[in-house]
DNA sequence: AGCCGGATCAGCCAAACGGATGAGAGACCA
DNA sequence: TGGTCTCTCATCCGTTTGGCTGATCCGGCT
């Protein structure tokens, strides 16, 4: 059987060796090329046609990981896209997820979560860290998201088309604490326009 | 029978004793009270409770005349509110039939047209001037107002939450252009904010 | 030929919004 | 008592919107 070939996309240096080094310990995996950008990727994978691509969200100057992943899917739906970052933000797990990521790994994972991972997902299985797996099962058990109940509050309103302003004497606080509730709720939802938060919330199962 | 009385309400003096003139001449009508304002319009008719409210909707300072009629059918759902407005604009319209305006009447409305309208507000039929009757009637066949084609297409995209500048590329137009329609959407929905339209336009039968 | 509605674009300006950051009060839990 | 969460508020700053005005082009309708 031939090994499981690995595309890396890290811009930096040192992660990339460092797991290049980890996964050629073992023999069934294979490093095949490395990508600093999601630019580079792109270009690389349309050469290697890797079996999987494992790429960091965070990725300087240029094309963002969850841009990257969405381009990677429309060139080849086939390779299996697994994301290993630092962070675990609701919106970038969620994004991840919608824009055809496979799996979802913290860089603190261990080794051998990080090898069960890449071979789980050329099998089709869906890898990710605890944390992470828990954040998306609270994501997907309550569709508002994780919302705390002003929150939800909020965006209600919200959905009546009303400006901060109006949010703000409609519940009795001030406008600089309506905007807070907001940029929670954009990051909950994985937005980042009311706009978008408003088509989000109403599409939402009937909420009207 | 007593005659049925009425109040004008319009800040331009020239304008109230014309009518108060012109409703003169008909024994059957008596206008009991003349207000300049909105505010001073609540004030009237909590005094006089006349069986007729004709409003002008644009008034110069403080409370604009929607507001006003919304006002007023809080403290009296009983008088009939008759709008008498320079110009028909579509969201004007909507926005005074939907705040409770009995009636829409154009200034440039023959005398005959008036007293019937002010006569058949109080026995609760609808009475306005004919193009206002079109508009409005375009407005109930087709839910999605007056929207031309390249506006209604606009709309849909706005729903998907895309920022000027995404909907200028999706649409092959400057951003100059999405604004141009866009003002004219909210015209025509009768809203004021991107995202009180986006509201409007989900909401608005299942549009998804 | 002349008019009108629809679509396109520009420039200006004020208001609204979004992002980042810091911070304090109260509730709850370990 | 020390975290953690939720809700509250503030300031700064750059971007986006919305309002207004005016203009061009095209295709019908008269």
């Amino acid at each position: 059987m031939n090994p499981t070939t690995v595309l890396l996309v890290d811009d930096h240096l040192v992660v990339r060796s460092g797991l290049r080094a980890l996964l050629g310990t073992q023999p069934d995996l294979a490093v095949v090329a490395e990508a600093a950008s999601g630019e580079e990727a792109l270009d690389l994978v349309r050469e290697h046609a890797p079996d999987v691509v494992v790429m960091d969200l965070a990725m300087g100057a240029g094309m963002d990981g969850i841009e990257a992943i969405r381009r990677l899917r429309q060139v080849n739906t086939r390779q299996a896209i697994l994301v290993f970052t630092t962070y675990d933000s609701d919106a970038d797990i969620v994004r991840a997820v919608d824009a055809g990521a496979m799996g979802y790994l913290l860089k603190d994972a261990a080794p051998g979560e990080i090898f069960a991972a890449v071979r789980g997902a050329v099998q089709g299985r869906s890898v990710m860290s605890p944390p992470v797996a828990s954040r998306l099962f609270q994501q997907l058990r309550n569709p508002d998201g994780i919302l705390t109940p002003r929150e939800a509050e909020l965006l209600g309103l919200l959905t009546e088309g009303l400006s901060n302003r109006e949010l703000g004497r409609r519940l009795f606080i001030s406008e600089a604490t309506v905007k807070t509730h907001l940029a929670h709720i954009y990051a909950k939802l994985g937005v980042e326009t009311r706009a978008a938060a408003i088509a989000t919330a109403i599409r939402r199962e009937g909420m009207r």
